[in-house]
Order: structure tokens, then C-alpha cells, then sequence
DNA sequence: GTCTATACTTCGATAGAC
DNA sequence: GTCTATCGAAGTATAGAC
């Protein structure tokens, strides 16, 4: 059995840090030994001091990227205007690419597919009835707009927005966030001064 | 110089056809030399006596896979109900999980970046133009609905939906898919029975 | 805790025989 | 048109010295 580094390191918290900025900015294809090596500035070999398999230190990095969405999440419902929160977190390039990343993830890292998967229906019901009870204490019936139809919405119309923008893309973009930006108003009212600092910040 | 093949031959086709599976089926990280022949029957070294690198080989499928979508797209104007039929391109796996795959590959291919890039511009344009006569002819002022705000609406919750079935999450995908149908409804009337046999079949 | 050295696999791509 | 043989780079991972 090989010897392994303790928790509380901080060339080990690097090491997930480099993991989760590869992840955002070139997708799961370059979450490799050597990369995350590179971009944390030390030798590939000693990340296998820190974690016994690159699937164990990508998925310590899943679990890192969950825990602090459900921080955000519990920010933005304690915002004056939640669901514009809501939207911010679905929109704003952190929030949306690491949730498009993560989807992709699954698809192409079996050991931590279940963990994803678990956590993104989790996540998914938690923010449905949160929107629920908005759409309630507004008075809006949900008849008319469907919690689950609007979370849904945003976070496609948000994950769309996000990667296709990176790349250049940007045809129709700026309509469906005008789009989204009325049926905001019909439901939460004007837009109020930005009230949340940092929200919209990476990392 | 290497020898190449020429463009009518028998094995060409089958390399693209293996590539675009593999693209559908285990994303663009899968398009390697080994896996496509492999996939293909042959053997890896002869890929490149068909294709100058592995660069020209995914060009060529994604070229492809753009003509099949203005083929489909085309057919999808000419249905009775031309609006459900855009969405059933949008939502249906075999359309959704290619367009999502082809935003990928261009972020991890800079040699077809701007070949995917301007095709995606381009048929999002037509898309959009379509959708606004469709919005037009059934009386439905575009202040109401933006024509490129419900295309962008169906191209994001469509990949979404799609991309997130093949792992396994579905929690609000019903409710979302139900929030399409009675929005179709009210601008194009009640979903007639199937009249555009092989449109969502895959492949 | 970090280093060197190393084993084995898969990657893209080429040369030349048949 | 297809085959064998081969290269150097990059992938995961391990053993053992410092």
C-alpha cells in the first residue's frame, strides 16, 4: 500500500484548485495527471501522494463544486428578489459552465457518475420548490407557470447562453435574455440595484 | 507526400459514419484514431490513408452532420405543424445531443472551431427567421413572443433535457416538456396526430 | 513531503512492403 | 487498398531514495 498525504494540506487544496479551474476553463478531457500537475506548479507523481487515483481527486472536486453551488443557492433565496437570484446563478458563466461540465463528467467518468447524477436531481428538486413557494408568496398560480417548467427553462436557456458564448456564439442571445428578463418583471417586479455584491463573481 | 484515397470510396464512408456514432454515443474526448477504427472495422494506420490527420476526419463528419441538420431542417418546415416540428428537432436525442456535442468538440478542436462556430450563427439565423413568418402568419404579435427567444428556449431546454436523460436525471424534465406543449398549443393549436414519419428517428 | 526513475498503455502519424 | 513495423509524446500509476 502506498503512503498518502492528510487532509488539511495545502499543496493538496492546490491540487483540487487547479483541478476545478481546468475543469472550467478546457472541460473534463483535461483533468489528466499531468495538467492539473502543471497548473498547480508541481510534479505529476505527487499528486499520487495526495490522492490514490485521478478519479478520487476529480471526484473531491465534485463534491467541492456541489457543496459550494448549495452555499450560492442558500445566498441567492435570501436575496430581496430571489428568483432574479435564481437567474443570476444560472446565467452567470462560474454557475452555468461548471454545471454543463459536470453533466458532461458523468458521461465519461463511471466512478463518479452516481454522485453527479444523485446531486444534480437533488439539486433540481431543491431549487423546484424553492420556485414554488415564490411563485406562491407572489400570488402567481402555479398553474400559469410551472415551478419545474421555469427552473428548467432557466438552467437550459442558462447552460445554452454560457457555452455557446465562450466560443463566439452569440446569435438570439441577447433576445432570450430580454425574454427572460420580462417574465422576471411580470413575476418579481423591476429589477432593483444590484443588492447581493459578490454574487455574480467567479469563484 | 502520402498516398490518399479518393472521396467515393466504400471504407471513407464507413470511417464518418463509425466517427459520427462515436461522437453521438461517447462524445468528442472518443474520437481517437484507434477507437474510430475500431469502431469502423478496419485498421487504424488505414485511416490515414483516407484522412491527411484526425482533424480532417472530424471536419469531414462535422460538414456531415451540418448538411443532415439543413436536410432535416427543411423537411421540419414543410410539416403541417412546422413549430412542433422545429421543437422535435430541438428535443428529440438524436438533433439535441449532436448540436450539444458539436458546441463541445469546438471548444477542443481549433482547427474546426470556426467551421462549427459560423454553422451554428447561420442555423440559428435561418431558424429564427422561420420561426418569426411562423409567428407572423398565426397572428401572434412578436412583442408577445420574440421568435429568437423561443428558439433559443428550444435549443436550451431541448439539449438540456437530452443531455441530462442518457445519465439517468429526469427530476422536471415532464414538467418542462408539458410547459412546451400547452405553449404550442396556444400558438399553433392541438398536436395533430403524426404526419412526418422518420422525423424523430435516430439516424 | 518531494524527488528520480521507471513500467506499461494509448495517442497521432509515417515509411515501406505486399 | 491494406498490411507490418515503428516513433515520440502523453496518459496512469508505482517503487524507492532523499
Amino acid at each position: 500500500m502506498r503512503r498518502m498525504g492528510v487532509e488539511g494540506s495545502e499543496t493538496r487544496a492546490q491540487l483540487i484548485e487547479a483541478t476545478e479551474r481546468l475543469l472550467r476553463e478546457q472541460g473534463y478531457a483535461a483533468l489528466t495527471a499531468r495538467q492539473v500537475a502543471a497548473k498547480a506548479g508541481i510534479k505529476p507523481q505527487l499528486l499520487y501522494y495526495y490522492f490514490r487515483t485521478m478519479d478520487d481527486l476529480v471526484l473531491a472536486v465534485v463534491r467541492q463544486i456541489i457543496a459550494k453551488r448549495s452555499g450560492r443557492f442558500e445566498q441567492a433565496l435570501l436575496s430581496p428578489q430571489p428568483l432574479r437570484a435564481l437567474w443570476g446563478m444560472n446565467s452567470d458563466p462560474s454557475g452555468a459552465l461548471l454545471g454543463s461540465q459536470l453533466i458532461s463528467l458523468a458521461g465519461h467518468r463511471e466512478a463518479i457518475r452516481a454522485e453527479i447524477v444523485r446531486s444534480a436531481d437533488q439539486f433540481r428538486s431543491v431549487q423546484i420548490a424553492a420556485v414554488s413557494r415564490l411563485l406562491d408568496k407572489y400570488g402567481v398560480g402555479n398553474k400559469t407557470y410551472s415551478a419545474a417548467g421555469i427552473v428548467m427553462l432557466m438552467v437550459g436557456l442558462g447552460r445554452a447562453i454560457v457555452t455557446e458564448s465562450v466560443l463566439g456564439v452569440s446569435v438570439g442571445h441577447a433576445q432570450a435574455l430580454e425574454l427572460m428578463e420580462q417574465t422576471l418583471q411580470q413575476i418579481e417586479g423591476a429589477k432593483l440595484p444590484d443588492t447581493s455584491p459578490g454574487l455574480h463573481r467567479v469563484r
